[in-house]
DNA sequence: TGGCGTCGTAAATCATAGAG
DNA sequence: GCTCTATGATTTACGACGCC
């Protein structure tokens, strides 16, 4: 029961931010797609699974990320270059 | 469904995304007697006659446009909930409480 | 052809988790 | 603990496309 209860509780009573590997799952995808953050419904059923959250979800992340994203560039310039450095190395190897 | 840019992006330097977009008018929040007689409509019906509606914009003071797309935007909203409540343990949750 | 339907999203706003 | 700000969710408003 109570495992049943921890599991359903943080499900939708209460708002959590995402796992710091759910963030780093969706980041990765949108700055390794900078150049059109859209991800196909099959995209988003991946990222989704990948990170442990629904589909809704995955696209609330992406309709926010890219807004505030737009909306404040420069404050996403360290973000964008960790990222960016991260894909580079992946794709060299 | 392939929306607009079919592009299979290639970085591109331009980030067309990143282009404003036509303007619109900006979001202003319903009042709560806005809301409650929309909602109240709603759950008499979700479906609108264009009579009906042009009587409801009246009542609450929006366009008939407005209304249409309140309609549009809840039935869309009522979709989502029934497909979340669906198979998720909210009975369960509310029980343990 | 017009008008209303859904779907996906932009942008503003809400609620509050959590970092300082 | 107590602000604030960042973050996830929700609310208006449309554009694109569909059907009748």
């Amino acid at each position: 029961v109570m495992i049943l209860r921890s599991r359903f509780l943080d499900a939708r009573r209460k708002r959590r931010n995402f796992s710091k590997q759910a963030t780093e799952v969706l980041n990765e995808y949108f700055y390794s797609h900078l150049s059109n953050p859209y991800p196909s419904e099959e995209a988003k059923e991946e990222l989704a699974r990948k990170c442990g959250i629904t589909v809704s979800q995955v696209s609330n992340w992406f309709g926010n990320k890219r807004i505030r994203y737009k909306k404040n560039i420069g404050k996403f310039q360290e973000e964008a270059n960790l990222y960016a450095a991260k894909n580079a190395q992946a794709v060299c190897q | 469904s392939t929306k607009e840019d079919e592009t299979e992006d290639k970085e591109d330097p331009t980030k067309s995304w990143l282009k404003s977009t036509a303007q619109r008018k900006k979001r202003v929040p319903y009042s709560r007697n806005q809301l409650l007689e929309l909602e109240k409509e709603f759950r008499f019906n979700q479906y609108l006659s264009r009579d009906r509606r042009q009587e409801l914009a009246n009542l609450v003071n929006l366009t008939d446009r407005q209304v249409k797309i309140w309609f549009q935007n809840r039935r869309m909203k009522w979709k989502r909930e029934r497909r979340s409540d669906d198979l998720s343990g909210d009975t369960i949750d509310a029980a343990l409480d």
